[in-house]
DNA sequence: GTGGTCTAGACCACC
DNA sequence: GTGGTCTAGACCACG
């Protein structure tokens, strides 16, 4: 696996886990219906105790992005049960940021202009 | 004041605190070198823990926001000490978030559209 | 047969194949003492080990649903030794739910009005 | 503290208390922004290990039902934010055993008749 | 003191 | 072997 927890991030380690198997869920490097490692390996992989991992993969869960087996495993869900809900998030950033650089004097043009550059 | 603390807010009560005077401060509210409250009062009219208006004082002015007279009290700081900085604090908020959503399909005139309807 | 397996459900498999067989009988698409198939061919069947199977024809047994013949296979029960049973238990579960809807202040035209509207 | 766990029940502990303090609230015998037990103290309370209360209340915050403030407890959330999903929860969970009874032949009948003598 | 996170180690149901 | 739950005990940030 491509996962490597940062020892210096304030966040807690379970929250990376988290991003970092979204975003390998997100960008298709998983696909739909595929095993992701069991709790117990991932958390020797990474020398994690397995009970954080549980918490990671819970939380996945609930989100949508994986669903899960008793007595087999962890799978990715398909894109439909988290998409939406994603593209929502991030407009919704989106949304936030801009409202605060309009209000320190930033201009849509300017904004657009950064947009279009990148 | 206008400041209201969110006890269901999941951030502490002293980031809290800095947002909200960050804001009255970005705004124009308080204007450059006006006397802000005083960590005491503050924290009487917020029905708060001195020690936590103090730690958002304090970080306050390492972002440049206030500065500190010993003996007399907190001040708002002229704007450049903070103006530039906030601006790529946010333009690098909006950088990230422009990528995710590139990243999820979205295209530059879905994005671009969406802030010209703000 | 009519059976599939969900394995984002969060009900151990055991169970899932006694609801549907359940269903099957209750419903009457499997008549009375009609053989049902072996555990080995439904195993196989549906891809899951025989030994779940087992569980579950173990419990429809228990249950009254169906009889086993020692090495000439499994039958559907007839419909009195599962019946009456059947009817208190889901009695038994709407006095359960009336009793929770009327604490939260939902009146009995209420939930008659629900009924009829079925 | 009204709550008294079941060791025969054979759901998990966590479920049993949400379940308890989900009842007190809804039931109105603990009134909104009420702080209700420490993490720590309902645990020695109930001679259980701290990590499941902490379990039980995270997810009650999940659910709505109560609103936690770091550093100082957790409190009971106003009932907008709960009343609506619990009322579609148990008509759900009504019309699921409707369903079930008239599957097996109860007329709707019979059914008003015994929501009306309860 | 309070909640949030983490570790180590255990037992269980399920497959 | 797999996930789900629980215990015991620890450290941290917050107030």
């Amino acid at each position: 696996m491509l996962i490597q927890i940062d020892y210096k991030d304030k966040r807690p380690i379970y929250e990376q886990v988290i991003e970092k198997i979204q975003n390998l869920i997100v960008r298709g490097i998983i696909p739909a219906d595929e095993k992701i490692p069991s709790v117990r390996n991932l958390a020797i992989e990474l020398s994690i105790n397995p009970n954080t991992i549980q918490k990671a993969y819970q939380e996945l869960e609930r989100l949508g992005y994986i669903y899960t087996v008793k007595g087999r495993g962890n799978y990715v869900a398909p894109s439909s049960s988290w998409k939406k809900d994603r593209r929502e998030d991030y407009f919704g950033e989106l949304d936030a940021v801009i409202c605060e650089l309009i209000t320190m004097g930033v201009s849509k043009e300017e904004i657009i202009d950064f947009v279009n550059s990148k």
